[in-house]
DNA sequence: GCGCTCAACTTGTTTAAACATGTTTGATGG
DNA sequence: CCATCAAACATGTTTAAACAAGTTGAGCGC
């Protein structure tokens, strides 16, 4: 399905460190064998190198090599956000996904939804909340906003299965870039109508803001997770030392 | 400082996105308008429009341009993670940082130790653990692994300064990736030790593994975050739609 | 006016080559 | 034996060129 050679590449290479045939802490193929293995040029491969490193795979050691830093991981916890949805994780740790739209009306933005989210105001949006099951357990609350002239056509059926589904493959918009919150605050009382709270007041909550291929940002959304499951994961690669500063991207 | 070219040209484009010389929704000069004005090849500006679009800062559209997707974000709370140190987000928000340093122990690891954290048993470590002030008010517990052969020479009076400015500048390592993990957690009568967690009885947690520039894990830590402050930013770029998914690194 | 094509843009992929710089190792010379 | 130096090899930066593919608008024919 990758159309291009740098992807190939790169697929192929996580492949096989995910599978350990390259292992923790080995070197890579030095650039100049990765050449003569996939048939390419030395760019091709350091574009598939620097990938992987950015997904935190490897790492390159100047004049030595390149080294995997990948190690398997213990997967006991059910991990979302950073990797892969909802849906895929739900699909990984074969348990049953299932979605309750709550919420489905249109709307048009004023100034207090331009502040929070960065719809100009007058602009015509969807407002969807929707519930998310895993295994028969209510785990995330989410509130989105989609903005209408992007997504024509949308309706709550299409909010229950897969709303993401129905923008790619449907509609044929790309998504591209999403920008991320994380903070964690308490539960309010529609918190605790959707989601079974047990004795936990306060949720983690990642509001996002998500543009597409046309740099239009199309949807913003907040989703409030129970907490006892939640899990983030992130890879933060060193660029350079600030000028005058410590550390950055690194707490 | 900088001593590569991208790296210049990065620069000087990223502030003068920040100071809104190009403005949101704005087209960047084309690739080639940018040859002219930086005196390079195609592919250096392309590589600094690459390490921007990363940021978040802009998205490429094919046939049409490069559009700034930067937003001046009203910095209201205050924001760690994924951009900054505790340090440097003090300095930023005029803030005063103190550390107190609440214990330092020469610890060897163990089997339970390497479970939690990668470090195979019987490696030398050093155990601190330390509480981080902001204006006089204890915002975060930390809790550090440190390899001891990697970080000779460690003592209390440093890990209260700044440890990332001891390894970085006094001992000449360089930091290069950090896998991190954030979860939301009930305190622990430690953490109600030593943060003035009020009411609140849950904290956000982020664990991190750093490696250094010989792709040596050298670092696990633990910092446990009153939850009233805790902001985490993050940007992901979506590379290709998955084989058979939805959606990746996009929630 | 309307639609079509084409030329002139844009970004995306790939190759080839040169040089810089860091690491390792083996040969050489003391 | 050991220190030194150079060759071989690793990754890092930069340039140049070619071609692919998406977008736009001018101009042409109808």
């Amino acid at each position: 399905m990758p159309k291009s050679k740098f992807e190939t590449i790169y697929r192929d290479l996580k492949q096989k460190i995910e599978s350990q045939e390259y292992l923790y802490q080995e070197l890579l193929p030095s650039e100049n064998n990765l050449v003569s293995i996939y048939d390419c040029s030395r760019n091709t491969v350091r574009r598939a190198i620097g990938m992987l490193a950015e997904d935190g795979y490897v790492q390159s050691l100047h004049g030595k090599g390149v080294r995997v830093i990948y190690q398997p991981v213990a997967q006991t916890n059910f991990t979302i956000g950073g990797i892969e949805s909802f849906k895929e994780s739900a699909a990984r740790n074969r348990k049953h996904a299932f979605t309750r739209v709550v919420n489905f009306t249109e709307i048009t933005s004023d100034e207090r939804i331009f502040r929070k989210t960065g719809f100009v105001p007058g602009t015509p949006l969807y407002y969807v909340q929707r519930v998310r099951y895993l295994n028969g357990t209510p785990l995330i609350f989410d509130n989105n906003l989609f903005l209408r002239t992007a997504i024509p056509g949308l309706t709550r059926e299409i909010c229950q299965k897969s709303i993401y589904d129905y923008i790619e493959n449907k509609i044929g918009m790309q998504i591209v870039t999403s920008k991320r919150t994380m903070t964690v605050e308490r539960a309010t009382p529609a918190d605790e109508a959707y989601l079974e709270l047990k004795d936990f007041d306060f949720l983690a909550v990642v509001t996002s803001q998500t543009f597409n291929a046309d740099g239009v940002m199309f949807e913003y959304t907040q989703s409030r997770h129970r907490p006892d499951y939640f899990c983030f994961q992130d890879t933060a690669v060193r660029r350079k030392p600030p000028a005058g500063g410590t550390s950055q991207k690194l707490a």
